[in-house]
DNA sequence: AAAAGTCACGAAATCGGTTTCGTGTTAACA
DNA sequence: TGTTAACACGAAACCGATTTCGTGACTTTT
């Protein structure tokens, strides 16, 4: 890279010190007009742009904000990134995204490297790993620097701290419910394995919706998901039974069921209802297009980071983290039309 | 935030001076073992982190790249994302990810901010307003500074520098000439406007197809999509015509495209055949999956960020631009299925 | 004419590290 | 015993800004 022009060139090159160089670019009442001219013409000229990394070690902050997601190629995850950047950006500050690939070991060392000094607050999504391990330590380090941190959608309460997340809970419930209002009796849940928390949450909302309908929920019609292993097969042994509702807690999963529901020659959605999660680009675009439960992610991203940065500016306040929740609501699309 | 522990304190402390714990901290020889031991053990146990602004701006150097990206929710460009990610990883950078939303105004702040010191170099997608203004200054400033950059995917020939594109000329020719050899002849193309030079490159691949098959290319069967305005409206024009295949250079026109053929009742591929591009999840899920033009995003953003880390760490050399052409390649579905 | 005030600018500290170049003490060598 | 080398450490410069506190030269006031 080319030498930059520094406010020590400029101060040398026009015989004045550095003091005055850099009172003339802030247009102080210290200076000379005439001197002022001089110096900001120069500077001018020459493209003068202050570096960065100086001021932010001087003014002690970066105006960044790190974000670490599990992944990346995910319509949900890139919709909070936008509203964490919209978000970010009305209050001039610009984010550093990281990604964890779901790996324990990449998280703790992208926190390591992010937390400091390079970034002024964080804000995570926990890697699957992690959820599954149940070692947060490098969390509540985190916490306990008071490195401003906020929590989103994948949450923990071991980790004391802000947080937003969608009312999981709530959107199973309504999901199931949304089926069981059409008729369905057999409802077969697509999850995916119960520490991650989200899926958890929802599998409750699941399990309380089929009770107040007095059904009992059977195991046999509950699919926990490993990512690792082919997603379709899994799915196909829970179309062994004679199911005719499928909550699936994410876009993938209900594009799967749906296929797997054409194969067997099942009609969508008079014989079989499918609903999914994360209102994305497949449940718009196949067709039958799916009903989802949106999660608004856009509208997470943006509710966390404007919470982060309230905190990174008034951070003498005493500590007394929030839980924002975030309410999911139906969208109904073909998938899951009512039975007549 | 609470007060960071620093080497000062740690010499203050101990007694010594804050070169001496700097070089403890790194063993040097230069210092006894037993204050080395006195000083790493005291740093270890109030947990030192050199804080990295000031190593920053002592090695003028951030290991950090910068990259500015049109927008992200968007199966191509998240892959990209992963693939920088990745290849900036393996060579201990992390990134700084901003979005221009398409809009000049935006790229044009985003690069200044991030040119000041922030990051060691740029990868960049142009933004769509850019493109169609041909205002490509803030671009050229930047390589005059020598400022490491890396275009990728939008590119343009006025802005001397590494490019990573895919082969659209030819990848629009594969997909045209896969119809025509499945005996297609009223080939519909569902594009960009002009300026967005993939949507142009591509059409010349249509083009290019067609004249080699002795079929006159037909304007009323080629449509410019305005993303302004309702793109489903925009394509069902074109469906007046009497066509049996569209090429759509993204995913999202032609999963709009099928529905539409849907609609009409048009049987899919045996009436009419859908071919896409970027080779996405709509694709794969959709039903009837769609053939589609793979991009490999991910080796064009690792291809990307190795050319800049490479320009960033050996930069006395001479700059002669390259460009590196990553070649697609027809992914086969289910929408084009050899008529018979 | 002496005291006070204003103006325009510079020296130096600071942010948190690294690194070069001493320097005082002790040990080894001639 | 005088010279030299090794050792262990500190002072100070540096990266690129900002900012406080002087200070010398004038100007104004009494």
């Amino acid at each position: 890279m080319k030498q930059k022009i520094t406010i020590k060139t400029i101060a040398k090159e026009l015989g004045v010190s550095t003091s005055t160089v850099s009172k003339a670019l802030k247009d102080s009442h210290e200076i000379s007009t005439e001197t002022k001219k001089k110096i900001q013409a120069y500077a001018d000229f020459y493209n003068y742009k202050p570096n960065n990394l100086a001021l932010q070690l001087r003014n002690q902050k970066t105006k960044v904000i790190g974000v670490i997601l599990p992944k990346i190629v995910h319509h949900f995850f890139s919709t909070v990134i936008m509203g964490i950047e919209e978000g970010a950006n009305e209050k001039g500050y610009n984010i550093m995204v990281c990604f964890s690939n779901e790996s324990y070991k990449k998280e703790v060392e992208t926190l390591k490297v992010l937390s400091n000094g390079s970034v002024d607050g964080l804000i995570v999504s926990i890697a699957n790993e992690t959820l599954k391990n149940k070692d947060f330590k490098h969390f509540t380090d985190l916490v306990a620097e008071e490195i401003p941190l906020v929590l989103f959608d994948r949450v923990v309460d071991e980790i004391l701290c802000d947080k937003v997340v969608v009312d999981d809970v709530g959107a199973g419930y309504k999901a199931t419910r949304h089926l069981l209002e059409n008729g369905r009796k057999k409802i077969a849940l697509i999850t995916t394995p119960n520490h991650v928390s989200v899926g958890a949450l929802r599998r409750q909302g699941y399990e309380k919706a089929l009770i107040e309908s007095y059904i009992k929920t059977d195991e046999k019609l509950i699919v926990e998901i490993d990512e690792n292993q082919d997603i379709k097969k899994q799915i196909e042994k829970v179309f062994e039974e004679a199911i005719d509702g499928v909550f699936a807690v994410n876009e993938i999963y209900a594009a799967n069921s749906m296929r797997i529901a054409k194969e067997k020659g099942l009609s969508i959605p008079e014989e079989i209802s499918i609903i999914g999660f994360t209102d994305g680009l497949i449940s718009e675009y196949s067709s039958p297009s799916i009903t989802t439960i949106a999660q608004h992610g856009f509208t997470m991203g943006k509710q966390a980071v404007e919470v982060l940065i309230e905190r990174i500016e008034k951070d003498a306040e005493i500590y007394s983290p929030k839980k924002i929740v975030i309410s999911s609501d139906l969208k109904l699309r073909e998938s899951t039309k009512p039975s007549s």
